[in-house]
DNA sequence: AGAAAATGTTAGTATAGTCAAACAAATTAT
DNA sequence: ATAATTTGTTTGACTATACTAACATTTTCT
């Protein structure tokens, strides 16, 4: 199946795919930027990941994901997106913190666990009273 | 401040407690066999930790922690029972995977967001028939 | 006690991810 | 158009973690 990629691997296609939505196009130095490493690091990142078919990348040129990389940066971000809103709408966690929590979980939750929790907030939304109680008591 | 240690060392300080609690002692074959590693791992790992001032290591002796070094193990044992609670008996999650996930997130999920869920997990309990309620609608 | 087995340690190797510094190419400004 | 600046790449080094294989110590059997 898939390979599993590391935590930094997937971090690497996730803002790649966060700088196309936002401008278009991802370079290297964006990606430097918001990752907080050297450029020499992404290039490096970027050979792999490339390597293993989930990058495009012509020297000096643009970074793209193959439909393969989009699809599992589009994972991790429906799971960073389900545990922001849990930890955030639901626990009332601050954004920071919430966002921080997601951004690590992301990586490592199991697919059940993963699928419990978009059922409970899920719920939570068809049963407004519910979720305003426990809004309310932890709040 | 308490220097942050990596997931890998805090899963040695895990697992020595609970050696320690279910017999007595801590060997290092007994830590190399929990955690699926060689023993070779377990010795540079114990140097480390020695070094840094959370177990004490005599050479083909027994393990044991230092007071600081129960500390962190006993707070990251309390951060995996309230996440194994959430997943396990709130959500539904199966033993394995909810055991996994905890595992895995105790390592990293924030003060803030452990407080909440602390809380919330406390509130569920003071409030059965809320409790009762999410666990029919997940079910 | 001495041999055999089990356990623990050391030394050398590998991999993943990072950095700094030197270098190359592309872009911008003059 | 060419110099200056910005951006991208390569190389070599370092850290953390693990492994294998060789070796040392301790424990267990006889």
């Amino acid at each position: 199946m898939s390979e599993k990629l590391s935590e930094s691997l997937e971090n690497y296609l996730e803002t790649i795919a966060f700088l196309k939505r936002e401008n278009k196009v991802a370079r290297v130095k964006d990606i430097s930027k918001m990752l907080n490493v050297k450029s020499s690091s992404v290039n490096i990142a970027l050979n792999v990941l490339m390597e293993k078919g989930f990058v495009l990348h012509e020297r000096y040129g643009y970074v793209d994901l193959t439909s393969k990389g989009q699809a599992v940066a589009d994972d991790i971000q429906k799971k960073e997106d389900i545990l922001f809103l849990f930890f955030h709408d639901i626990l009332g966690v601050e954004k920071e913190a919430a966002l921080k929590d997601a951004c690590k979980i992301e990586h490592t939750i199991s697919d059940e666990s993963l699928a419990k929790l978009i059922y409970f907030v899920g719920m939570l939304d068809k049963e407004p009273a519910l979720k305003k109680n426990i809004q309310k008591k932890t709040k």
